[in-house]
DNA sequence: TCATACAATTTGATTATCAAATTTAATATA
DNA sequence: TATATTAAATTTGATAATCAAATTGTATGA
């Protein structure tokens, strides 16, 4: 027997959550333009910031691209100074990159933007809301993404 | 005089935002690519079922495009007979963009897997917590986005 | 009527992306 | 030890996505 009060909310949540994430995604994309990095770029920079030093098989997971796809975004930050590749001792078929310093300077001044957004929703919200929000982003993240 | 706490939490919400934002993309791109459409296709289909026909103008920034690129997708979706252009007596400058019933059984397919997720995220929440989730969203669409 | 504004398209270039093939290195096993 | 297998990264060849700027066709206000 359905329960109409869940399945109505499952509706109501997907659209806000749809309208949430494309929101987001506009507002991230116009925030790179503003910048001297391409949208792939300013997000592998992102991970790099966020995760430090890891090898491209990894770097292309969390970008969700092909290992191609991410060779050649790397090739451009490192023609561009933002990373550079390292080759490791254990396994010379691997390279860690890493952001260099005008890599680091980079996520620190995207990050500021988003620290700025991240902001921007707190003033929104009531003292409780807040706690709430990251309670319920912790779960989600931590059970299903 | 700054507070600790409240910083803090800026910066764990900004973790757990950028966590969620990026896994709920790469989870996007690839429920796409197991389908015949591409990501900007689907993503242009997504908006058009969700708020019905629109112009070029409005599709493009529901989109966080231009309106040339936005002409590239429609044209596409037209050759692959997913949406048609009408023509308005009004303006005849303007597009309407309408999907036909084959872009609509994309929209529900399509939908139906964000529907799933959601579901996903609810099995991981409390009772309460689902609807502090709707309300949060809520307020941070209307008021910010 | 005519200048201005506007919606959409086109143009020309760059960037993003994939799948598949290739290269190079590590590892297991016969 | 030799050799087959697996694995990381790159390259290749093709297509898709995107932008800014120029253009086209239409509307509208002075």
């Amino acid at each position: 027997m359905p329960d109409f009060g869940v399945n109505k909310i499952v509706d109501k949540l997907t659209h806000e959550l749809l309208h949430f994430f494309n929101s987001f995604s506009s507002w991230e994309s116009s925030v790179v333009r503003s910048s001297d990095l391409s949208v792939s770029e300013a997000h592998a920079i992102e991970i790099l910031g966020q995760f430090g030093q890891m090898n491209m098989k990894g770097l292309a997971q969390k970008l969700g691209v092909t290992t191609g796809t991410t060779t050649v975004t790397v090739d451009r930050l490192e023609k561009k100074d933002y990373a550079r590749r390292e080759s490791t001792r254990e396994d010379r078929r691997v390279n860690l990159i890493n952001l260099t310093e005008k890599g680091c300077r980079a996520f620190d001044e995207h990050h500021k933007f988003h620290l700025a957004l991240t902001e921007q929703m707190i003033s929104v919200l009531a003292e409780e809301e807040i706690y709430q929000f990251l309670t319920i982003l912790k779960k989600i993240n931590s059970e299903i993404f």
